[in-house]
DNA sequence: CGACCGTTTGATAGTGCTCAATTCAAGTGG
DNA sequence: CCACTTGAATTGAGCACTATCAAACGGTCG
């Protein structure tokens, strides 16, 4: 059960997820809500209209593609890019469970990144409509996208702030702090990764190239304060490798 | 006036803006409002609690500030910065008529950036309380607000891109176009700025040094693209600093 | 096993930074 | 009105960091 410190809660799913046939399983989706008696709202459960599978290397949306839904990711790994006319691509952000997809869509109508699983995932999509409908009569349902969509413009602050003044060695650090981070707050190990994507999306996200990322894995490994295994990285020393981020504020 | 096509008005002063005496002046910036027949809805107006005059150099607000209102910049200009630990800073954009300031802060209730005016300016505050309260009743106000974040989203994005994955020369081609563009929407000379902002802060905005803006601006004038007098810039050859630029989407 | 993709590693080159000096612009006060 | 001060912008020289190019390596999956 995911917390938003909002009163809100998303709804769960039988856990084993037993059934992923059906492929527009609104129903489903509705009857398999869990209402948790502490939730001041219920409305957050009303607006998920489908549950989506997306298989890895698919694209869950496109730059381009019209906006109707925010999407909820329940299971899997994202990436968002943005691409340049002449196709040079920049990853804006990796995304798991809990995290919301789609956001840049509202401004014009039309989604502007590409979104990627990097393993298979599954998303709910909450309609655009339903949540504008709702939004009437929930302050709190309101109140859980904006903080959403502010959340995610202090990431971009602090992820334009790496890209603009740190150097390499200090982007790498800070996208493994973030990232485990990031896994720690979901319960999961705070000192080992297994990377889901690769080292040329890690490079496209902190703008530096593969292999000067691969160059500063392997220095940070010899400074024992990783140890790395391809994909598999575990922090030894979690205090150098903050002081070597040092600059930088979380970029969540 | 600013039409924000979503049947939203912003209201407007007497244009002389004639009485910049008082200093809180709630009630006067109330009756100064201009009710416009198309507008579908009034509640904007009812959000704006303050008219504030923040001098050149003055800070609007600082990083860790509460978070109680968002501004809607009416006259001047301001630049926000978020700053690393060790004092390391990164200009996040340049703001003019028309632009909302503070929406970083909604997320935790504190400001993660600092707004200093790069001229003398005048904001008007409304306050989030109001905001949220007038949302009950008003979809477009909600929509409207919803809309800016987004926006801010996209914006940063792209300045994410330009950050990661274009080349220097590219980056001040596109500074120069995305500033203009803006001038344009706001009914301003389409190929003439006076720079409100140094070249440090261009170079902090664009992740370069004050050096490498000077340099690319001289070799853009010898290439008859621009001529360059100080901070009063022209632009010879729009079509070429669009070349120049080519990878980029808008930065708005 | 062989093919392929991702990763690592090396050698070289280049872009943009650093540091420092100079020019320029705008005040300020005598 | 002009010397002086101050901050910004320009310009130059040398170098550091990171990109580029190329090759080798290794794991994975037909």
């Amino acid at each position: 059960m995911i917390n938003n410190n909002l009163g809100l809660r998303f709804p769960k799913l039988d856990s084993g997820v037993a059934s992923p046939t059906c492929a527009s399983c609104q129903l489903k989706a509705r009857t398999a809500m869990e209402s948790d008696g502490s939730a001041q709202c219920g409305y957050l459960e009303q607006v998920v209209t489908t549950r989506r599978r997306v298989k890895r290397g698919a694209m869950l949306y496109n730059g381009g593609d019209k906006f109707s839904a925010l999407f909820y990711v329940r299971t899997g790994f994202f990436k968002t890019c943005v691409s340049a006319k002449d196709g040079r691509e920049q990853v804006t952000g990796f995304h798991m469970l809990g995290d919301i997809l789609g956001v840049d869509g509202i401004s014009s109508g039309q989604l502007t990144t590409d979104a990627v699983a990097l393993e298979d995932s599954e998303v709910w999509s909450m309609s655009f409509d339903l949540i504008e409908q709702y939004s009437n009569e929930c302050a709190s349902l309101r109140f859980y996208f904006l903080k959403t969509l502010s959340n995610e413009v202090v990431r971009l602050q602090n992820l334009a702030l790496l890209l603009g003044s740190l150097r390499s060695e200090e982007r790498v650090a800070v996208f493994l702090i973030n990232l485990l981070e990031k896994l720690k707050s979901r319960g999961l190990s705070q000192s080992e990764v297994l990377l889901r994507m690769s080292r040329d999306e890690i490079g496209s996200f902190l703008g530096i190239r593969q292999e000067t990322v691969s160059r500063l894995l392997r220095l940070f490994s010899e400074k024992r304060i990783l140890q790395v295994d391809n994909r598999h990285i575990r922090v030894l020393d979690s205090g150098v490798l903050r002081n070597v981020a040092e600059a930088q504020g979380a970029l969540h």
